[in-house]
RNA sequence: GGGCAGGUACCCAAGUGGACAAAGGGGGCAGACUGUAAAUCUGUUGCCAUCGGCUUCCAAGGUUCGAAUCCUUGCCUGCCCA
């Protein structure tokens, strides 16, 4: 195998598309030929990151280049950052402050350099070569590109169509993120298939900015973990490279087989033959192992493994319980006679958000004491000084209280 | 500038003077079932509480015995005409 198909073999793997795969090859063969490694670009909004695995579909191909040896750009697109990519939901951005985005960069760092190797990663933000530009120069960039091949975008082509409002600044978007090429002089850029668009403004503004118009590369959005939206912080299906070991590893425990084979797929470079072919619980627990011990190291995803055996399958109380409360005389009406009502043992916890709520719990079953269920909340519970309670919360809250004298 | 429609709980959305803590759906939570899943079924989903009470329907005022519902003003959003 030459290297040459060797790097393509590597690159393609897992992409959606590739515009043109051509283009990218003899990229890479002039690469090759003058050892002149590529200018990788990826953007990210300079929104206070918490990266996600469905971030990582998209980091580990940046990676991928950097291995071999290409030179990857991770763009802040902090200039950008004041319009928002107008694809999905409007949500209207407020403009951040330059100690803000500095924050964030920071935060980016810490995370994708989990993936990336510090060392051989360039850091970039749009704004250096955004802010000094003028505005005859914004109006000549904007008549680098018209109207009509704007609404070809399938997110402006709707709204036009509906009758939903465009504003106009938000036709900027795609045109700074395509001149962000320019400036970068990148020969591809990555991104997830809902940038199709801006991608492609960046190939036609370079060409006519007298570039090499670079090679588009689109990877899959993954599924967040209820299976059916893309992975996404908003709505609240995502798996946090931040989230504790313990909470990674239960989320990825939570999700429906098929989820687990998507995430295998784009996750891992595991043959799926061989994953369909263990029992999917024992896959299961395989792939939420590996992700956590990718983030968080071996040890972490060892213990986190063993913690979730311990608390759901054989269905015991944990180690480190999420909550350790001690009452005190204080806490009790009668001293002399220390007791207390279920429902404000289980608010006591804080593991609740308010009594209503502890009182739905009891009700519902959900509450165990010592291993035992509790289904009425007005029971009082005689405090025993010393003795450690044992609460189990719902199904995955766990606290410990004791009483002292 | 003119006209119209609208702002209801985590989200979508019904409700147009009393029976409204507010239908329905989504989401969340709990129970059953299971592989700790998913799907499904059931229950639950403002707060405090024993009956019962308290604070909610963009905001502030007002009408009324009584307002999410009517009036006034303000703020916000969308559409149409210019």
């Amino acid at each position: 195998m030459t290297e040459l198909t060797r790097q393509m073999e590597l690159l393609l793997r897992g992409a959606v598309e590739v515009i043109h795969q051509n283009e990218l090859e003899s990229k890479l063969a002039r690469s090759l030929k003058e050892k002149r490694p590529l200018r990788v670009k990826a953007g990210f909004d300079p929104t206070a990151p918490d990266l996600h695995l469905g971030h990582t579909v998209l980091i580990h191909k940046l990676k991928h280049f950097q291995d071999l040896g290409h030179k990857v750009i991770f763009l802040i697109g902090d200039f950008t950052g004041m319009i928002g990519d107008p694809s999905g939901v409007t949500e209207t951005r407020v403009p951040l402050t330059k100690a803000q985005v500095q924050k964030n960069a920071k935060t980016y760092k810490q995370q994708i350099f989990k993936i990336l190797d510090r060392k051989k990663t360039t850091v970039a933000f749009n704004s250096k070569w955004m802010n000094p530009m003028g505005a005859q120069q914004v109006i000549e960039l904007c008549a680098h590109y018209n109207v009509a091949r704007m609404l070809e975008r399938e997110d402006f082509h709707k709204r036009y169509r509906e009758q939903k409002p465009i504003s106009i600044h938000e036709f900027l978007y795609p045109l700074i993120q395509g001149y962000d090429s320019v400036a970068l002089k990148a020969d591809v850029e990555l991104g997830g298939t809902d940038q199709k668009f801006n991608l492609l403004v960046g190939r036609d503004l370079q060409r006519d900015f007298g570039q090499e118009p670079q090679v588009v590369l689109t990877t899959p959005l993954l599924e967040g973990t209820d299976g059916v939206r893309k992975m996404s912080k908003s709505v609240g299906n995502y798996i946090a490279l931040e989230d504790r070991p313990a909470d990674i590893f239960g989320k990825l425990m939570s999700i429906s087989d098929a989820v687990m084979l998507r995430y295998y797929e784009l996750l891992t470079t595991q043959d799926l033959g061989h994953v369909k072919a263990v029992h999917p619980m024992e896959a299961k627990l395989a792939l939420a192992e590996q992700i956590v011990a990718r983030y968080h190291g071996t040890g972490a995803a060892r213990s986190a493994k063993e913690e979730f055996q311990q608390k759901f399958r054989q269905r015991e109380f944990p180690a480190e319980p999420d909550a350790r409360v001690t009452l005190t005389q204080a806490d009790v009406s009668n001293p002399a006679v220390p007791a207390m009502t279920l429902v404000e043992l289980v608010a006591h916890t804080k593991l609740v958000p308010s009594k209503s709520e502890a009182r739905r719990l009891i009700v519902q079953g959900g509450v165990e004491v010592d291993e035992e269920k509790r289904t009425d909340p007005n029971a009082s519970l005689t405090l025993e000084p010393g003795h450690q309670y044992r609460l189990r919360i719902g199904r995955r809250k766990f606290a410990i209280v004791e009483f002292r004298v």
